[in-house]
RNA sequence: GCCCAGAUGGUGGAAUUGGUAGACACGAGGGACUUAAAAUCCCUUGACCAUUGCGGUCGUACGGGUUCGAGUCCCGUUCCGGGCACCA
């Protein structure tokens, strides 16, 4: 017998693969690269638990699985630094970010160490280090200086615009923007230097824009819209209001289209696609411009239903558009003021939550300009100013919030589908023939008739009805907003951006980095005054080329520099690119080097990113693709969530007013109160006694109800955290059972993609599975027992049916199904007594992956020399397993069974004529008929006789 | 409300994608070794009936259907999870 000491082995493994820098990883054109990726964790303070490791397993797993077989893997880590998270720990401790991020670093370092990854630290980043965030600042300024060009359909120079605006003015101009304005060339160039600004800004991909953005008070910053949960910050949960606000912007929804055509291209799961596209929701429509009765005044609607023009019966403005001050008139003046103070009084949580009906008559009236009708303008908050234009057509018979008004308000409905019953509720569905369209007697523009289309046709007749006659055009809107990228926050990347009597200017690209100023209070301000408004050194001194103290600042050469920060997406949005070539001072990646990583083959991280950094990111690598720096317009190929660890409580009883605790089959016959107690005094759901009284001062005294002489404690599934007692922590498992027993149990728990709640019951089975393993390769002595002898036909067997297995369910991440297979075979070889040295050496090759650290000290124990991490994943061959099963079905007469065997490369039609006469068929087949036979090839033959 | 994914023993979960349901592991029960404990090993473990005999019946949320054959495919229902949500 030899000890499986797993300390031992684990500590002496992972100063080896330090020193021979097992892990460097270099470009490598011999070799085909893999580039494995997992999100990068912001460094909590709270350290790592049980389920953060999850992904990285994985990711380990399939990294060194592609290493064995010929790879050149890039498998780096880094920590996003930056942010909400990190500062708001630091706050809550009282600490300086900087201190407290590199702490909690050192200590994530620490924790990840343990388990025995095969990242290459040597390409580490970090988002808060100034080298890394040079290149953050250097494609903000990038995205500043360029607009996305709609026919082109990608990002170009500002520069261009600027020079059409020289020459042509507007006329002609294709680019994505957020106003449409209307110049000439004259009219360009007798603009000021800030007005030509402004007029730019409406084109920048990254620009200052005036806009409603969620404000959040407690935090005192403002957030992007996937940082905003039902009304409250994703973070700490405070209320969110609308506010307006002059913001740096991205426009993200310039990439609309792109980033909905880009998830065609790319292997994600079906949910996180649908996801992505209910984000971006694109909706395919016409606006249509309604002229309003006896003004000037005009307005445009946006309408995916073109199809129900005859069925207009009102109009209505969102409350916040421009127009309603315009449209209002004398009479209506009050109640309109009135409506939109009790807007205004309402939060966006109450908006959100409460739909009751409510809105107010502007007193104008719009003109239908198919049917020459005048219906009126209504104003009401269920439109939103910030989706299409801002003004609907309402249909009340076939939309449900229409109807709602229609009823409330007593405003007349005109049903457009045969069969519709609209006196109840709408008929909102797009199926059925249209009616109405125009109606008996009345007559339409240009004879326009929709009556007997199917709605689907009737849209599209209208749709080409309505630009013909230039009434409006086809258009696509999409919910995707562009994002607000400026935070009043201290803990971010700075604006390389100083003011110059007003005008936004960019910092030289050779003075790159700013570097984020010290500071003594960088506590963010209700108020929403920007913690660098405390900086000292914070001026820009633009003759000299360097930050000065701000006491300075004057009209000539002086300016003040940007007092907001970027939001945390920022540093995450391209540091694939930068580990790539990390220590590159010159460009964000080198040329050569890109080229030959291109993007990353499999990114491994959790769902809740869908909608914030899995769209970010690909923004910004669709921008950098543009560019030439990134070489593929999608970032990641395959994505994998990996679901998330829930923690697993256990709970005590105590009798009310008592300190009895009751064993949980007997607590019903009591009144008891519900106590967590920690997880880790409790074992098999039975209460360690001792360790409950020692818990706890308060428990010193406490008295027990038993069952069967056990306490037997409830338990539950809720998130993990500290206040249910139920945080479980790596260290202690590695301590207790070795890294690669932790490695295993965590794949072993379940699929990977599915959350499960975490037991250490359980771990006690991978443990075994290892050291049954260990026992295979040592006497009773303690003496190796390898041998070189031919093995057997069962070793080969087993081994090839393992190796099959194990290579399948890797590529499809089914991790737990190859552990279960490698305890098959462990048991399986076990029982053959195998010993032999080429079996057992492959055997250690498929376990490389999985238990590196054992694999390792077995490999050197039997090949004497070399890494297992450079061996050869071993090939499958299936003529050591071939054997199939023939299955006679009898009709209405049960089945019968029995296995002969088929050479591998049989064929169906083959293996049916081999089993038909095969002497164990034929005495069922005898005097019957064959109504069916189908072969899977090396599988079944499947014979239907009658 | 719309869209997506799912429901299998006491528990976590398998099932070659339409072919022996419950692999593997935990827990539980019984036994061996041991002064004892730990560790290890063996047997039983979906339910019910039979168990001095090979065995039989029912079973994959529920109700139907297709098929020689359904956990798997189709229709309907219930429940849980996720996304979007006055988006016109």
């Amino acid at each position: 017998m030899k000890d499986y000491e797993f300390r031992k082995i684990e500590e002496k493994w992972q100063a080896k693969w330090v020193a021979n820098k097992t892990y460097h990883v270099e470009e490598d054109e011999t070799k085909k690269k893999f580039y494995v990726l997992n999100m990068f964790p912001y460094p909590s303070g709270a350290g790592l638990h049980v389920g953060h490791p999850l992904g990285y397993i994985a990711s380990d797993i399939y990294a060194r699985f592609k290493r064995l077989q010929g790879y050149n893997v890039l498998n780096p880590m880094g920590y996003d630094s930056y942010g909400l998270p990190a500062e708001q720990y630091a706050i809550q401790t009282g600490q300086h970010p900087e201190k407290t991020t590199f702490q909690n670093i050192d200590r994530y370092r620490e924790q990840l160490d343990k388990i025995g990854f095969c990242f290459d630290w040597d390409r580490e980043v970090r988002t808060c280090a100034p080298g890394y965030y040079q290149w953050t600042q250097w494609a903000f300024q990038k995205m500043f200086n360029s607009y996305f060009c709609t026919v082109a359909g990608k990002a170009q120079p500002i520069a261009d615009l600027v020079a059409h605006f020289e020459t042509k003015g507007t006329e002609g101009i294709t680019a994505s923007c957020s106003e449409e304005p209307c110049f000439t060339a004259e009219q360009w160039q007798a603009m000021s230097e800030l007005e030509k600004s402004q007029t730019l800004m409406n084109y920048r991909i990254a620009f200052l824009g005036e806009t409603m953005v969620n404000w959040c008070p407690k935090l005192g910053t403002v957030l992007a819209n996937d940082e905003v949960v039902e009304g409250v910050s994703v973070r700490g949960g405070y209320p969110v209001e609308q506010k307006k606000m002059r913001q740096w912007c991205l426009r993200v929804s310039a990439y609309a289209q792109r980033l909905l055509d880009g998830l065609q291209t790319i292997d994600w799961s079906d949910s996180i696609k649908e996801t992505q596209k209910n984000w971006i929701g694109r909706s395919e429509g016409a606006e249509v411009q309604i002229k309003v009765a006896d003004s000037d005044a005009e307005f445009t609607i946006f309408t995916t239903r073109a199809d129900t023009m005859f069925g207009v019966t009102f109009f209505v403005l969102a409350p916040e558009s421009e127009l309603v001050a315009q449209l209002t008139t004398q009479e209506q003046k009050e109640a309109v003021e009135e409506y939109l103070t009790y807007v205004k009084s309402r939060t966006e949580r109450e908006r959100m939550i409460d739909h009751t009906v409510t809105g107010v008559f502007s007193g104008s009236y719009g003109i239908n300009p198919i049917t020459g009708e005048k219906c009126p303008i209504y104003i009401a908050e269920y439109v939103l100013s910030g989706y299409g234009t801002g003004a609907i057509m309402a249909v009340p018979a076939h939309d449900s919030r229409d109807y709602a008004f229609a009823r409330h308000f007593n405003l007349p409905i005109i049903p457009l589908v045969e069969g519709a019953d609209v006196t109840e509720e709408s008929y909102d569905a797009k199926e059925g023939i249209v009616m109405n369209s125009p109606m008996e007697g009345k007559s339409s523009l240009n004879g326009f008739s929709l009556n007997g289309l199917t709605i689907k046709e009737a849209i599209e007749a209208t749709k080409k009805f309505v630009s013909e006659n230039g009434l409006g055009r086809v258009k696509v809107n999409y919910r995707l907003r562009d994002a607000i990228f400026s935070r009043q926050r201290y803990w971010g990347e700075p604006f390389p951006v100083y003011y110059k009597h007003g005008v936004p200017c960019m910092i030289p690209e050779e003075c790159l980095p700013i570097e984020l100023p010290q500071v003594e209070n960088f506590l963010p301000t209700e108020s929403g005054e920007p913690p660098l408004g405390n900086a000292q050194l914070w001026a820009w001194d633009e003759a000299n080329k360097k930050i000065v103290d701000k006491a300075l600042v004057n009209d000539e050469t002086i300016f003040p520099l940007e007092l907001n920060t970027m939001p945390g997406f920022a540093g995450s949005s391209a540091y694939f690119l930068r580990y790539m070539d990390p220590n590159n001072s010159n460009a964000l990646v080198d040329e050569k080097v890109a080229e030959y990583w291109q993007n990353v083959d499999l990114y491994v991280g959790g769902s809740e990113h869908a909608t914030g950094h899995l769209i970010y990111a690909r923004f910004w690598n669709h921008f950098l693709f543009d560019l030439g720096v990134s070489k593929k317009a999608e970032p990641f190929q395959k994505l994998i969530n990996q679901g998330m660890i829930q923690g697993r409580s256990n709970f005590v009883y105590r009798i009310k007013d008592t300190n009895t605790f009751v064993s949980f089959g007997l607590k019903d016959k009591y009144d008891t109160t519900q106590i967590h107690v920690d997880v880790n005094i409790v074992k098999n759901d039975v209460l360690d006694l001792e360790a409950f009284k020692a818990w706890r001062p308060e428990f010193n005294t406490a008295e027990f109800i038993l069952e069967d002489d056990k306490y037997i404690c409830g338990w539950a599934v809720e998130k993990m955290s500290k206040s249910m007692f139920n945080v479980v922590n790596p260290d202690m498992i590695v301590e207790r059972y070795g890294a690669d027993t932790l490695r295993l149990y965590e794949m072993f728990l379940g699929p990977l993609e599915q959350s499960k709640p975490w037991d250490t019951n359980g771990i006690d089975g991978c443990h075994r599975f290892l050291k049954k393993l260990w026992q295979l390769f040592w006497d009773k002595d303690g003496n190796l027992q390898v041998e070189d002898a031919e093995p057997s036909a069962d070793n080969m067997k087993t081994l090839h049916k393992l190796i099959k297995k194990v290579s399948a369910d890797i590529e499809e991440f089914s991790f737990n199904t190859s552990i279960s297979a490698f305890m098959v075979a462990t048991n399986e070889l076990t029982a053959q007594k195998c010993h032999n040295r080429e079996v057992l050496k492959q055997m250690v090759t498929l376990l490389a992956p999985f238990a590196p650290h054992m694999a390792e000290e077995l490999w050197e124990a039997i090949v004497g020399e070399g890494s297992v991490c450079d061996a050869q994943w071993p090939a499958f061959d299936d003529k050591y397993l071939v054997e199939a099963s023939v299955q006679l079905g009898v009709q209405f007469n049960g089945k019968v069974r029995f296995s002969m065997q088929f050479p591998s490369e049989a064929t169906p039609e083959e293996m049916i004529q081999m089993a038909t006469s095969a002497p164990e068929a034929q005495k069922y087949l005898e005097g019957k008929q064959i109504v069916k036979a189908i072969a899977i090839p090396k599988r079944i033959v499947n014979i239907v006789i009658k």
